[in-house]
DNA sequence: TGAAGAAGTGAATTGGAATTCATATCATGG
DNA sequence: CCATGATATGAATTCCAATTCACTTCTTCA
C-alpha cells in the first residue's frame, strides 16, 4: 500500500466541491442559467473544466445541486418565520414577505431560481422546491383552519395557488428585461394582501356557472 | 417574363405554412416542446425539413408563432367571456373557469404552452401572452373596483398574482409526471374561489411587520 | 527517495439537432 | 413544349457546448 486518502485531502476535496457549487451560484447570479457554461463555472471556481467532472457527473446534476442548496436555505428561512410566534395569518404574511424581500434583493439569482428556463435536471429540482415552499404555506393554512382563522378549504390547492401568485407577482418585476424596480415595498404588500385575502376571506360571491365553448 | 406567382400558388404557399404551424401544435400536444424537433414537425406536416425553412427563419420563430397562434385564440375566448353580461365578479369567475377547463382538456398542450421550458423565442412569446391574459383580468378588476364590487387595489399587480395562482394551481395537475387528474371540477372551483376571494375580499387581517434576516 | 495511486488539467473529441445548399421538381406564359 | 424562375427536397454540413482522456502534478508511505 502506498496511498490512502488522508483526512486533509478529504477536506480539500470537499472544499473544492463546495467552491464549485458556490461558483455556480455566483455565475448564475450574474448571467443566469443561460450564460452559465461549465467552463465559466470552472474558471470562477478556479479549477479546470475537467475537474468539475471529477466532482459532478454532469452539468445538469451540478446545476441542480446548486439550486437545491440555495433553495433549501430559502425554505429553511421561510419555514423558520412560519414557525415563529403569532397567529397563523400573521405568520403566513410574514413568510410571504420574507420570501419576497429576499427574492427582490437577489434579483437575478431569484429569477433564475424561480423561473429561468434551464436543463431538465434543474427544472426537476425547481419543482421539488416549489413544493417545499408550498408545503410550508400549506401547513400554515391548515393551522389557520384549525384555529378558525381561515375558512375550510383545500389547503394543498390554496398553497399551490399562493405559491403561484407569489412567484408571478414577483417574476414580472424580477425578469431581467423589466427595468428598475418600482416601489418594491408597496408591491410586496400588494402581493401579501392578495394572498392573505385569498385564504382568509370568509365568503366569496355567489358564482354563476357557464359552459365553455370548446 | 415567364413566371409570376399566381393566386393559386399563393394559396398553396399559405396553406403549407398553416399546415406547418398546425403540425407544431400537434407535435407539441403529443410530445411537448422537448421532443418537438424540426424534422418531426416537418414529417407531421408532410413536407421536407428544408421546406420548413422556406416558411420560417428558425425553429425558435416557428415555435413562437405556433404558440402565439394558439395563445391568441385562448385569449380571445377568455376575453369574450370576460365581456359577456353579468357583474364583474361573475365574469371574472367565468373567465377563470373557462381558462382552466380548456387547459385541463388539452392537458399536454396546455402544459407546454404555460410552463414547459423551451427556446428563448418561445419563452418571449409566452411572456407576451401571459400578459395578454393578465390584461383581460386586469380590466375586469378595474371594472369591479369602479362598480364598488371589489375594494380599491393595484389592479395590475392583482391580475399578475391571479394569473400566477391560476397557472400554478393548474400546473401541478397538468404536469406530465402527475398522474391522472383527481377531481378536476373541484380543483377548478377551488382555484376560482381562491382568486375571487383574493380580489374581492373587503378587509384583510391586520398584519405585523417583521424584518427578514438576510 | 521513489513507487503507486489520486486528483487535476485543458485541448481534443463527441454528439445531436439546427440549418444549409446542390439538385430535382414544379408552374408560368410565350 | 420550352425557357425561366420558384419552390421542394433531404443528405451533408455546421455549430457549439458538454464531455472525455492522455498526460501532468500531487500525496502517501515503505
Amino acid at each position: 500500500m502506498a496511498y490512502r486518502r488522508t483526512e486533509r485531502v478529504e477536506e480539500q476535496l470537499q472544499d473544492k466541491r463546495d467552491r464549485i457549487l458556490q461558483a455556480v451560484r455566483a455565475v448564475v447570479g450574474e448571467v443566469g442559467f443561460h450564460g452559465a457554461q461549465v467552463a465559466t463555472v470552472a474558471e470562477a471556481a478556479g479549477v479546470a473544466t475537467g475537474t468539475v467532472y471529477r466532482h459532478f457527473p454532469s452539468k445538469g446534476e451540478l446545476f441542480a445541486e446548486a439550486l437545491a442548496l440555495n433553495a433549501q436555505h430559502e425554505v429553511d428561512v421561510v419555514a423558520a418565520v412560519a414557525q415563529a410566534d403569532g397567529s397563523p395569518s400573521a405568520r403566513l404574511a410574514d413568510a410571504l414577505r420574507v420570501f419576497s424581500r429576499r427574492a427582490v434583493r437577489a434579483r437575478r439569482l431569484a429569477w433564475a431560481m424561480i423561473a429561468e428556463p434551464a436543463e431538465p435536471d434543474v427544472d426537476a429540482a425547481r419543482l421539488t422546491y416549489r413544493r417545499a415552499f408550498s408545503d410550508v404555506f400549506e401547513r400554515l393554512i391548515r393551522e389557520g383552519i384549525d384555529q378558525d382563522e381561515f375558512p375550510p378549504q383545500n389547503a394543498q390547492a390554496s398553497a399551490a395557488c399562493l405559491m403561484g401568485a407569489l412567484s408571478e407577482g414577483l417574476i414580472g418585476p424580477l425578469a431581467p428585461e423589466a427595468g428598475s424596480l418600482p416601489d418594491t415595498r408597496a408591491l410586496i404588500e400588494q402581493i401579501t394582501a392578495f394572498c392573505l385575502q385569498a385564504v382568509s376571506a370568509r365568503h366569496y360571491p355567489s358564482l354563476r356557472l357557464v359552459e365553455s365553448k370548446p
